[in-house]
DNA sequence: CTACGTGGGTTGCATGAAGCAACTCAACGT
DNA sequence: ACGTTGAGTTGCTTCATGCAACCCACGTAG
């Protein structure tokens, strides 16, 4: 862990960030949605070195993010893959990548898209409230405080 | 910068990362949000070091996440506040809120919550197809190249 | 007009995290 | 019996963070 924790504050994000927030933890959940689940794979495609892939690891395992199952008995072979709670942080993922292509590699140049299958288009998202289904931008909506507040 | 940059990576979540994915970052973004705007207060707010803050701030800028602007002219006094690249990062934020509600801090702790103002109901968000309308899951996604893919 | 307070930082030092390469270890395969 | 493979450890070096103290220009109080 670092020096100084964002555990023991009153926010949400904080507590997310403790666990997703470290160098390299989004990229290896990244790679977990795009089905790699082996060590040396991580290792391989990220250019992570393996001292900190082990470590990361094990802090998602703890975190209930990926799960370390056994793939081949007699071998102690292991691999990594998402649990229901690292699933879904897919909304996570899915905004900051678009605003990745938005802002920064820009329009026209998304190394990846996404295609809905229900529909069959080439597609982005949009996030709407979940009351009235119309957009949500920040300046349209006021922070309250909540059961949690103190 | 860390040892190993995320930098030349063909990846818009790398990218983005790259800006807004090292420790504190995220958190002086969300203070940003809810309206800190002074330097002194994001130090208090945080508890975070000075010579980070002053790290962190510089790189936002450089970035065009935040600006930074005399608020007091003839006193050296500025302020920081959210550009427009900076304001398209609410939905980045809101996810990762809620996901912590969801899945850390749990349902009726929530340390705070939203209001939307168009229709006047405390609510969540969703994230749907912006061809269908439709919610949008990880399963019913299929990930393609995009223009940008090598 | 000297002293003190305020805001927004720097500087220096001690400690923790990251990067890198080499090493380990227990099955297999040949 | 020997090398290969996968999944890590270990040791060392260098970078980043935390902390407290300091700085500096302006404004205000005495």
């Amino acid at each position: 862990m670092r020096k100084v924790s964002f555990a023991d504050m009153n926010c949400s994000i904080a507590q997310a960030l403790e666990i997703i927030g470290e160098w390299w933890t989004l990229l290896i959940v990244r790679d977990c949605f795009l089905g790699i689940r082996r060590f040396d794979d991580f290792v391989e495609r990220l250019g992570i070195s393996r001292n900190v892939l082990t470590d990361r690891l094990d802090k998602l395992v703890a975190a209930d993010v990926i799960e370390r199952r056994p793939y081949d008995e007699g071998r102690l072979r292991y691999d990594y893959v998402l649990t229901p709670k690292g699933r879904a942080l897919w909304p996570v993922i899915t905004t900051l990548r678009e605003w990745g292509d938005e802002w920064i590699t820009g329009e026209g140049n998304e190394p990846i898209l996404i295609e809905h299958r229900s529909c069959g288009n080439v597609t982005h998202t949009r996030l709407v409230c979940d009351c009235c289904g119309e957009p949500l931008v920040a300046r349209d909506v006021r922070v309250v405080d909540g059961p949690g507040s103190r």
